[in-house]
DNA sequence: AAAATGGAACTGACCAGTCAGTTCTGTTTC
DNA sequence: GAAACAGAACTGACTGGTCAGTTCCATTTT
């Protein structure tokens, strides 16, 4: 039945069910090893503690998250489709997994006290997704349709807050799509501007 | 020498300091005791336990912030004025006190997970300071300077992103300030902008 | 003198991590 | 094909340390 490499998932994903709806200090391994279906000990075949676990469960959460900007948005071949795709992307992300971006927050504040390999580690994967972002940006900027006075970096880092911003709302009704940020990210939130705006 | 009100403080500040820097479960009441300069009994005259003083030093985030916006934002008459005030006051909180906000998101995370009093009284404290964003931007609709289109709570949320967004950016060479924000909000980041923007 | 405090000592709950013993799985031998 | 074996994988009771919260009393403050 499940090799090596599946178990290893399926106590990450039983894992993350907790991590992401309680405190760090309120879970027990004992806990995740019996949603996980295995006994305590096995935990420790495949993870040196707890704190690797959570280290682990949060990072994959940018390798997720990095992969869908890839794909959603730098994938897509003219600068206002990848704008729109790489706001969904993400957009989706922080409301389906809101938990989980909250946990990786919370990895990376820990991290960034420190200092070494870890912490270089995690803000390399950061980077990647900054870059993913800027990247789609940039494209818009050799196209002309972006403002050149603001370096992409800056702009990526704005645009990711709008999305954290709307994806935080809890009412479905008047939460912002995708599309209606990339708008209000292009053309502001100005009167000076037609209905649609993209 | 300090009466019963400023020892308060000095415990909520000592207890901030530790709280903002590691985790929850990483700090010793008796740490704070002997930061704060007082018995560790003596927390417990103050607060019910540590779970309330965490708490208590978190919610006090939400009275600064809204303090800093209903003095900075809706004191200001002019519409512009109000929301370069606005940036500039939330941008600086979350510069300066970013530990602290990331305190007040944990602490959120935990209360929303619950249900009773103490979740919709955070709530109702969160909703003040959307409440004061908001009626910045609302006067905004009025003067006829945003667009009406989209909801200024959804604008309120989203600028707020924004805020978040860029308050992130470690280099302050590429950090934006208020007013730029405050541009991009109401002009986007589209190429057809004056330079200045506001 | 009454109230508040510092801080040491204590208690009981809790839990990460360990390890001796068990089970599973694949291989070799007859 | 079955018996014997090897060792990897797994288990969960146990241990040692930690710490929140309490109690107490000598000391200070009011």
């Amino acid at each position: 039945m499940p090799d090596r490499k599946s178990k290893r998932e399926q106590i990450m994903k039983a894992a993350e069910a907790f991590f992401v709806a309680r405190r760090y200090h309120e879970i027990t391994m004992e806990e995740i090893a019996h949603r996980a279906g295995v006994g305590k000990g096995t935990l420790y075949r495949y993870f040196a503690d707890k704190e690797s676990l959570f280290h682990e469960v949060a990072a994959s959460g940018y390798d997720t998250l990095c992969a869908l900007v890839t794909s959603q948005g730098l994938g897509k071949a003219d600068f206002r489709e990848a704008l729109v795709g790489t706001c969904e992307a993400i957009g989706g992300f922080l409301r389906h997994r809101r938990r989980l971006w909250h946990m990786m927050q919370m990895e990376e504040r820990r991290l960034l006290c420190r200092h070494g390999r870890g912490r270089d580690a995690w803000l390399a994967q950061r980077g990647k997704l900054q870059e993913a972002v800027s990247g789609v940006l940039r494209r818009g900027v050799a196209d002309g349709c972006l403002r050149r006075d603001i370096p992409a970096g800056s702009l990526a880092t704005v645009l990711m807050g709008m999305l954290r911003g709307s994806a935080h709302e809890e009412d479905p009704e008047s939460r912002l799509k995708g599309r209606q940020v990339a708008a209000l990210f292009l053309h502001g939130a100005s009167a000076a501007v037609g209905k649609d705006g993209l």
